[in-house]
DNA sequence: TAGAATGTTTAGTAACTACTAAACGAAGTA
DNA sequence: TACTTCGTTTAGTAGTTACTAAACATTCTA
């Protein structure tokens, strides 16, 4: 049973989708990804446009928002008012980029809050019940302790690249 | 200048909000979850209510989506009808639940479907031009690798205790 | 058995998101 | 200058989500 190149595409296309979605991104910009991804050559904008179905507007913003990621390439050619778009395929190096900008996201501005409550209660400046305060102050720092580790986490991992990456993961996956 | 113990309870509860929106739950789960964090004792429905503002809909449907996940646990007391929620402080317990949880989802479908394109990629069944086909087989087994690797990655975490993980995030962080 | 206490389910809603369609802008070309 | 060609922006929309309000179910108690 063989299957047809066209449609192996497609299902490539659809399955990127989906994981986009699952990760937070619209399914667009998955489409528009898979598309680049395998395609030998960049893309124009009307290109994306033919090859995913959508419409010229939501391949502009989504191209844009992929680049800011750094998961896209956007080029243009000499004598040529196209511009055009391709994959980047060094996975760490978005990676990388993706963590780097959710560092300035809201995200932060939550977990330093929780930091500041801790230091609220470690300084003493807080009212109230002495027992219920030193039991929250414990609880709220061993979640710090949490948010800690996993900073540190994935600081580390977007510190790797490709080679330093599979090592520590065959590493980790020893320790059972 | 000296804060309300109140004040900071909100405070703190109205951070784990955000935090929890930004991964992706609703922010209700992550106020429930807050002030049964910081609660002394297991705390009832109406109790939880009260204090979130939540209504006893809300609460009763999210605190049943926590507990699937392992961040809360139901209890009951003899001789009370009531149900009594308490935090779950082992947060790398939960990690692994969540990260088994998902594992049955639709975006292992996804992967699974990316693995497919592969397979029949190398089997050889796809009909289309040679070229073409080489090139898109390399650039999909190149995600393929990267998807595995996250994968151990995620495995080997969710096997570590809070130990074994700061363990590992201290190596991780020396290695640059 | 009626009534109260507790938790669940359901119908509806407000806000948000990812899009489409189409107007617009900018910049080259006849 | 008018006419394309390309990309961006905007207004509107369908679908989703996280909730509220209220009906409902269950179980204890008087």
């Amino acid at each position: 049973m063989t299957t047809n190149l066209t449609q192996l595409k497609q299902d490539f296309t659809e399955g990127l989708s989906q994981i986009s979605r699952f990760w937070g991104f619209p399914k667009g910009m998955g489409a528009i990804f898979a598309v680049l991804y395998i395609s030998p050559s960049p893309l124009s904008l009307d290109e994306i446009v033919q090859q995913t179905g959508l419409t010229k507007g939501a391949v502009s913003t989504e191209v844009r928002a992929l680049a800011r990621l750094g998961l896209v390439h956007r080029s243009s050619r000499l004598a040529d008012r196209k511009d055009y778009y391709e994959a980047e395929t060094d996975f760490y190096k978005s990676i990388r980029a993706i963590l780097k900008e959710r560092q300035n996201s809201e995200f932060d501005s939550a977990v330093r809050s929780v930091r500041e409550t801790l230091e609220k209660l470690e300084s003493g400046s807080v009212s109230g019940e002495e027992a219920e305060k030193q039991f929250i102050l414990e609880r709220v720092r061993a979640l710090q302790d949490f948010f800690d580790a996993l900073d540190s986490l994935t600081r580390a991992v977007s510190k790797l690249d490709s080679l330093g990456f599979s090592t520590v993961t065959k590493v980790l996956s020893i320790l059972k």
